[in-house]
DNA sequence: GTAGCTGCAAAAGTTTTGCAGAACC
DNA sequence: GGTTCTGCAAAACTTTTGCAGCTAC
């Protein structure tokens, strides 16, 4: 936790900008919350609990920073709110997603599936690739298996 | 074109809804602007020229009615607006976007690239996965010219 | 006549911006 | 002192909603 910081801290410097305690208190927010996909409302509540005195703004302007900078990465999901991803430590690639479209919860695959197609569509589409995102929609086990019960 | 018309007209007859002349002027400039992806107040001001009496309202009911119906994609780029897209004929799954970070093409992909990957998917992760939405972010063939003539 | 559809205007919701003041070298 | 950053409030945008009226069987 503390050396992830100390990292970021490191990335901002290289880019001159400074950790400031409203900027660490987001990012905390992002890395207690890895899991999740927070929202920048999200966000901005949970921030709220440890730094009162924050503004919307401020976190707007944080995460806006921190994308910029590939520290996270700026999601959507369709539902009219940008979310946010902090990446994994040294990843290159986005990361990619499984949503249930029965029960809305978000899976995230960490392994990278696509060096394959990458090669592929460089070569026939003389593109290069820098960074893809995937997500795959359909239904997650524990609605499929609700759905047997059901049906018997 | 007419036949395409003809066949969007009897999927919304399907579900029980009417092609008015509104919902067809819609459909009519998503049709002539296939290649592009369009926003919502794209579509609006394209429709405006012929039907100048169309409301704004009316084209978001539309489109949210052709999404629902499969007809059209809703996408997301990431620059603040839903953008919408006409599915192929008896296309199943989505299509793909090579997306330029240098100059803002974006180039389709109807190839399934993701037959492997998909089945992958399926068995490792217990999903069903029933879409998919894939974007490579990177530089088109176009920008890497430039690039290369600028080192010279 | 009733059910579906539309246009307008207002509302809702997210994100950005302007600005004055604070913090930090 | 100058630069960067922050909080607040207002503004800007996109999208949705309420409602009265229209259309089409």
């Amino acid at each position: 936790m503390e050396d992830r910081i100390e990292r970021i801290k490191k990335q901002l410097h290289a880019a001159s900008y400074k950790l400031t305690p409203q900027r660490e208190a987001t990012v905390r927010v992002l890395l207690e919350n890895e899991e999740d996909h927070l929202s920048a409302e999200d966000v901005y509540l949970l921030v709220k609990e440890k730094s009162p005195e924050i503004g919307l703004a401020t976190v707007y302007r944080t995460l806006e920073l921190l994308t910029e900078l590939k520290i996270v990465d700026k999601i959507n999901f369709g539902d009219g709110v940008s979310r946010y991803d902090l990446r994994q430590e040294g990843a290159t690639r986005f990361h990619h997603h499984l949503i249930c479209t029965e029960c809305g919860a978000v899976e995230e695959i960490q392994e990278d599936l696509l060096g394959e197609v990458e090669k592929q569509v460089e070569k026939a589409w003389n593109f290069k690739v820098k960074d893809h995102r995937l997500s795959f929609y359909g239904m997650c086990h524990a609605c499929q298996e609700k759905l047997v019960q059901q049906e018997t």
